[in-house]
DNA sequence: CGCGTTTTTGATCTAACTCAAGCTTTGTGG
DNA sequence: CCACAAAGCTTGAGTTAGATCAAAAACGCG
């Protein structure tokens, strides 16, 4: 597992650590921030994409979500200041800070009501997060995690059917609650069927409704496998 | 699985529906709101326990947290008013609400400060949750469930060590993402060991350090169980 | 007191983990 | 520019933690 030496270690100076007062750009493995840090604000992405985690003592990584464009990161520092995740470049990224002053006080053009929909917005992708990793099987949680990608593309309007991942299959199995070889297998079952289309990274959904309705727990994805095995 | 209907069909005609304007007490099994409700504000518990909970278009139903005094309930509908949540009380339980109006605007005496920081409290205890529920153990789920419990009541100055559970033990399974036999068999564990006791709602900590070592994942908490059966 | 709900325990089964190993891509240094 | 190392991805075989099914006991309520 990955842990914060290892992406410290071999990244470039670039963007060491979180001098970022109004505007800049942050390259892959360059943090954001670190766990335990004292932030100046909440930070906004403007484009790009930022993986957020945490590390328990003994090494346990978690992770806690993935943010891309509109994304408003830190806001769990909003408690005290100090962020309890770390928050790390997946893609080159452009990025802004709102500082808690502006937060707080209510700075000149500091849009309230937009900053008060995303915490909303945050909170409910938690909760979608949790419910996703509560009592499911893998197909449905891989068929979810695909098609909240997809979704976040779409409402940004982009491409939601063909697209590539920023992160790694064992980021993606860490955020589901699964090993990084069920996400493959998953994976696999899924082009099999003709569901999606994979090349590394890159991915094609060809048959959305299905997908969907795996998500939803309606068919399962290992049917056909299943029904071969059966037939035998 | 129970649903809403279950709850609605047995509850007593009192607080039926959300009405509250400042202060108001619910009943077990009282809606304070249901999912896809508008509502007019967030709610505060000043006494007693609410579950907050999800329910699929399929009946499967998800636990996202149970609230106890001084958390903010409905901070999910902050995004548009409406809430993807469903909110019922476990206990007797006393609330008061926050009209959209004053936290957009900042009214009266509305305290922002304290406002703003309950929201990343709320934040990290998602996090929290979240990270229990990414591939842990049945018994680290539950010695986490247990000490969260207690140091919530610590922090309100309550006893952390002999209390009362509002929840019966499929909510707690649920939360956990667990079946509620492994609840019961964990529990049944954990008291074989003399770390706590039970008995039905009632739960007695014994030995805090070993519960909070589980939880960390240091040692198994069948281990003991294990060992007995190596033996043989 | 009887009935429904909740909790508990037992037996069996399976989805997903773990371990193992090969393959592919990316990055680095000579 | 090539070779070697490291990271990432994939597939197979065997094991196991926890789900599921079944059923009894313990409450609590009308």
């Amino acid at each position: 597992m990955n842990n914060v030496v290892n992406y410290s270690g071999k990244r470039k100076p670039t963007g060491q650590r979180s001098a970022i007062s109004h505007n800049s750009v942050i390259q892959p493995h360059d943090y954001l921030f670190r766990m335990g840090e004292k932030l100046d604000g909440i930070y906004m992405l403007n484009s790009g994409s930022v993986k957020l985690f945490r590390t328990t003592e003994s090494g346990e990584e978690y992770i806690t979500g993935f943010c891309a464009s509109g994304d408003l990161i830190g806001l769990d520092a909003l408690v005290d200041g100090v962020s309890r995740t770390s928050a790390v470049a997946l893609d080159t990224s452009n990025i802004s800070m709102i500082p808690f002053n502006t937060i707080v006080r209510g700075g000149d053009r500091f849009d309230y009501q937009k900053f008060i929909h995303q915490i909303g917005a945050t909170l409910n992708r938690e909760n979608d997060h949790t419910m996703m990793l509560s009592q499911r099987t893998a197909d449905r949680r891989l068929a979810w995690f695909l098609i909240e990608y997809a979704d976040g593309l779409a409402s940004r309007g982009l491409c939601p059917t063909e697209f590539s991942l920023p992160m790694t299959r064992t980021d993606i199995a860490i955020f589901l609650g699964l090993a990084v070889e069920t996400v493959c297998r998953e994976l696999a079952t899924l082009c099999d069927e003709g569901i999606v289309k994979k090349n590394r990274r890159r991915i094609e959904i060809l048959d959305m409704a299905r997908l969907r309705s795996i998500s939803r727990g309606e068919v399962c994805a290992d049917k056909l496998a299943k029904e071969i095995r059966s037939a035998a």
